[in-house]
DNA sequence: GCAACGTCTTACCGTACGGTAATGCATTAC
DNA sequence: GTAATGCATTACCGTACGGTAAGACGTTGC
């Protein structure tokens, strides 16, 4: 369940995937023909793939109900992943903006 | 120099990619062949294939000194396409929070 | 029981992409 | 001038991946 930032990255660059997150960030829980439904371009067995690269990679989590497979988003494991990166590089932002601010740019 | 979500997370895609990011953000600056250094498995001109797809994607900055190309990190740019990302699913996580302490399920 | 449904699985196909090798093109060194 | 260096570009190759189609499997409903 580590999600390493591979993982997550991996998981994070194909717009379905990314898509298919927003989705579940925005209703908390959806099945598989749920989510379907708002790809009209794609076939269900496509989008289950999808779900089960994302389960894989530990993005997201899925419990059964009756013939329906319920996904939502593991947002511990997510933010867990991202948090360092993020960290990271607002570290060096902040620090690029004090150079730039150095060099003589002020705005 | 939009810098949509599709090429940051395209290009953050490839952990060479990912490597060249982190070695521009610990040293600010950094030539082709000091980039190559860092990869012994590459030659150079699939890390300048790299560069030039950061280039196009936004991500870094080229500035021509001499013979050789310094390349940076455009942070503004990249903090711009990271920000609403991050904060949409910041978001989210704080609600996903707020769910599970509630522990309800009226919804 | 059986049929419909929801999802997963397994081929399979086309394409996109990371990698190398070779060449070209400036720029610096001699 | 010529040679060497640094990088970009092009062509090419192998593979990984998104997509579909077809079937398997468990579940619900009759």
């Amino acid at each position: 369940m580590a999600l390493s930032e591979e993982e997550l990255f991996r998981a994070m660059a194909d717009p379905t995937r990314r898509r298919i997150l927003d989705l579940l960030a925005e209703h908390g829980t959806l099945s598989v023909s749920e989510l379907s439904a708002h790809f009209p371009g794609l076939v269900t067995s496509g989008i289950s793939k999808h779900l089960m690269a994302l389960r894989a990679a530990g993005l997201v989590t899925a419990t059964r109900q009756g013939r329906h497979q319920l996904y939502a988003i593991d947002a511990e494991a997510m933010s867990r992943a991202v948090a360092p990166w993020v960290a990271r590089y607002e570290a060096y932002w902040t620090g690029a903006l004090d150079r730039l601010k150095k060099a003589g740019q002020e705005e």
